[in-house]
DNA sequence: GCCAACGTTGGC
DNA sequence: GCCAACGTTGGC
């Protein structure tokens, strides 16, 4: 799960109150079908800093909370503010995140260098979903690596 | 700041 | 339903 550290980091995960955070201001479907359909309670992930000097996977979390509404949709003049969703059936969705441990930074460019994670749909061309799915070995080595 | 690669929008 | 124009993401 990718987030801009300016914007939220691990850093801020870890300060935040009960070190959780709404996932907020999702507005892909694909990454927003992730988080509805593909997410359990209890489940791991990556927290990935995006768009910076350095961008890597810096820590894990858990999924705390299952995907519902996200609250931001409704705020008028809000920056995720979305005209177009129903408040009776709500367009946007988040899961809520709790902080784990932060790990060893492993670099974008380190990550394309392994072998093992060549495949990783983070990596696939044009890719710019902000969340995508990590197959279980490619967790158990990248684990091995950093945690 | 640039720009490739997408996703979304809206006219037709 | 097509597709051009536009907006966004995110590495570099």
């Amino acid at each position: 799960m990718k987030s801009e550290p300016t914007d939220f980091s691990i850093d801020d995960l870890e300060k935040a109150p009960k070190q959780t955070i709404d996932w907020y201001g999702i507005r892909n479907y694909q990454a927003r079908n992730f988080m509805r359909d593909d997410m359990s309670l209890g489940d791991l992930a990556f927290f990935y800093h995006s768009n910076c000097k350095t961008p890597g996977i810096v820590g894990i979390m858990t999924v705390s909370k299952l995907a519902y509404p996200d609250r931001l949709q409704f705020i008028k003049d809000h920056k995720y503010f979305d005209s177009k969703s129903p408040p009776d059936n709500p367009r946007w969705l988040n899961v809520d995140v709790k902080f784990v441990k932060k790990t060893k930074l492993l670099e974008l460019k380190d990550i394309r260098n392994y072998a093992e994670l060549k495949d990783m749909r983070i990596l696939q061309r044009g890719n710019r979903l902000s969340i995508t799915p990590v197959s279980p070995e490619e967790w158990h080595f990248i684990y091995s690596l950093i945690a």
